[in-house]
DNA sequence: GTTGACCCTGGACTCGACTCCAGGGTCTAT
DNA sequence: ATAGACCCTGGAGTCGAGTCCAGGGTCAAC
C-alpha cells in the first residue's frame, strides 16, 4: 500500500529537472505517461526519479534525447543483452572523437594566426586579416 | 567604366555560397546593401567575393555569424589597429579550448565504461547501465 | 471559506543559420 | 515573340531542447 507517490513539482525537485522539460519528455517518450489522480494531477514514484537522473547522466555524455529514447527502450527489457547499449556507446565515442578532433583543427588555425599576429599596427598588415580575406581558398 | 558587376546567381557560383544565404547575410548586415539595376537585380563586384570569402572563413575557424559581423566592422576602417582582430581572434580560441576539454572528459566517461562493458550478457549487469541508473550524482 | 501555492492544457516562442515557397517580374537566346 | 533560366519580395518552415504563457482547476493551511 505505501503509495508513495509525489506531484510533479516534488519530482522535479527531488531529480533537479524543471517541471517544464519533464513534460516535455513525456510528450516525447522518453518517460512513460504517468498515472492521475482524479484531479488530473500527475503521480510519480521513485522510478521516475532514476529514470530522469538516467536522462541527466546521458545527456552529459553526449547523449541526444532521440539517442537517449533508444538506450532506454533498449534497457527495458531486462532480457536483452548488453551488446546494444555498448554498441551505442562506442557510437556516440566515435561522433566525440570526432567533434574534437574539428576542434583541434581550428584550435591549431587560430593559435597560427594568432602568434603570427604582432597585436598593434596598422590592420592592413594584420596576419588574421590577410588570412580571412587572402586568396581562393582549398575547397 | 569597367563596371564589373554580377548578378547574385554568379556570385553565388564564385564564392561557392548558396543565393539565399547571401540574401540572408545582408539582411543581418553581413554584406552592404548591394547597388540594384533599373530591374531591381542586386550588381555585386569583385569585393563581395572576398567578403564571402571572409565569413567562410572565419565560419570556419568558429565564429559565429555575429562575431563575424563584429571582425568585418573592426577590419572595415583601416586606420583601426590589429589589437581588435586579435583580442576577437583570442577570444574564440578560449572558448574552442573550453569545448575541447569538455568533449575530452565525455570521450573519458565513454572510453571507461565501454571498457568495463564486456559486450554480452545480461543486461542487469552491464556497467554502462548501472553507471548510468546508479544512485545520487554529485551536481 | 478563502488565500496562495500548486497543477492542468494547448500552443506559441526562443536560439542560430539557414532553406524553401508562392506569386510575381526580367533577361537572353532562338 | 516566346521559352526557359534567372531574379524579386515577404513570409514560413527546419532542427533540438527546451521555456513560457494564459486561462483555467485543485489542494493545504489558517
Amino acid at each position: 500500500m505505501l503509495a508513495n507517490t509525489m506531484t510533479i513539482g516534488r519530482l522535479a525537485e527531488r531529480a533537479g529537472v524543471p517541471i517544464d522539460t519533464i513534460r516535455y519528455y513525456e510528450r516525447n517518450g522518453l518517460l512513460p505517461t504517468p498515472t492521475r489522480r482524479a484531479s488530473g494531477y500527475r503521480e510519480y514514484g521513485a522510478g521516475d526519479i532514476e529514470r530522469l537522473r538516467f536522462i541527466r547522466r546521458a545527456k552529459e555524455l553526449g547523449f541526444t534525447l532521440a539517442e537517449i529514447a533508444e538506450l532506454l527502450s533498449l534497457t527495458a527489457d531486462r532480457h536483452n543483452d548488453m551488446r546494444g547499449v555498448k554498441h551505442k556507446a562506442e557510437e556516440r565515442l566515435t561522433q566525440v572523437e570526432f567533434k574534437i578532433k574539428e576542434l583541434q583543427r581550428v584550435r591549431r588555425g587560430l593559435q597560427k594566426l594568432i602568434a603570427a599576429c604582432p597585436g598593434h599596427g596598422e590592420l592592413a598588415r594584420c596576419p588574421i586579416v590577410t588570412a580571412l580575406s587572402g586568396g581562393a581558398a582549398e575547397d
